[in-house]
DNA sequence: ATTCCTGCAAACAGTTTGCACTACG
DNA sequence: CGTAGTGCAAACTGTTTGCAGGAAT
């Protein structure tokens, strides 16, 4: 699978260290068992603040930890998120995205090229909406998006969009 | 594919009508050609306010329209979206979604059973946020969706994910 | 008549599963 | 030592592509 754009954006290692260090025991509480592999995959997203997919965390692991699966790690991100450990962004572009940043804040996402970086927007907490009247709707958490172009496309003229740029692949089999 | 849940949702037939009218006429004027497909196909998008996936339009259509292939489908959504006539919705749960509603508008999210409805929270325009300092960053819309539980699901004890959910499928072969 | 569009089937990409085995607690 | 977790490979779902024929302008 190609990287997802943006992997210039690495978290700070104080935050990574300290993300980290509670996790085994936010793991524990979670009646989850602390594996190697589960160590990795969440040290491997929380290092990374580009929003990586489940198969992108996996190639980036690989090298290091060769006996990895790729179905470990989509099972690890599946339990930790279920948890709350992880968060998972849905996002139309090439598949689920996760965020090892739990705490509330929002996305800008560049809609050339699918790069995606956290925000805060002071005042967006989940309590500013839900006195909005709806149906009997329960709302539990706002999933907001800043949807535009990052400082890099908007220079390249492109007005392609995302989806649509050519991808590098292996040449196609004939038929 | 498993149909979209919330299907019950659908437009008013006057809303319907005052789209399909002028579609035709936006085609054109996007350049694209007036197919029997592309008018079934947003005709179907139209009345369904479920936002439903390209295969489940396609499954609803092929009824009607036995000649009618897969791939058209995808590739008329997405030329369609692309001049901006429909609306790609981005969501984790089950692949990319389509609304025919391309005014500015939001969404219900039913964390358990996927189901998703527009809903328009006035002063939410587009316009509202991108005054809040971001960096180089170009803001062209607001992608906000409340997530939640639908009244159905508040019911069912169910804390489990819309993702979880078994789905019906048919026999796995043996190995 | 020209160009876009469609149907078909195969290829692709992303994710999940059954089963046997390992290792955490 | 019991059970959650893992590796492997195959299967499955959703989407895209090349090509040849067909329809819209």
């Amino acid at each position: 699978m190609r990287p997802v754009p943006g992997t210039a954006s690495d978290r700070s290692p104080a935050e990574v260290a300290r993300w980290c260090e509670s996790f085994e025991r936010r793991c524990r509480a979670a009646g989850l068992r602390v594996t190697t592999q589960r160590l990795a995959v969440y040290r491997a997203l929380a290092e990374d603040g580009s929003h990586p997919t489940a198969d992108s965390l996996y190639a980036s692991l690989h090298g290091r930890m060769p006996g990895l699966s790729r179905a470990t790690v989509y099972r690890i991100l599946d339990s930790l998120e279920r948890r709350q450990l992880v968060r998972r962004i849905g996002g139309s572009l090439g598949g689920g995205r996760f965020d090892a940043n739990v705490s509330t804040h929002q996305h800008l996402v560049c809609r050339v090229c699918g790069a995606m970086v956290d925000v805060v927007l002071p005042g967006w907490s989940g309590a500013a909406v839900p006195a909005s009247g709806v149906p009997g709707f329960e709302i539990e958490r706002l999933d907001v998006r800043l949807v535009g172009r990052c400082s890099r496309c908007r220079g390249s003229a492109g007005e392609a969009d995302a989806r649509s740029r050519s991808r590098p692949r292996a040449p196609r089999r004939r038929r």
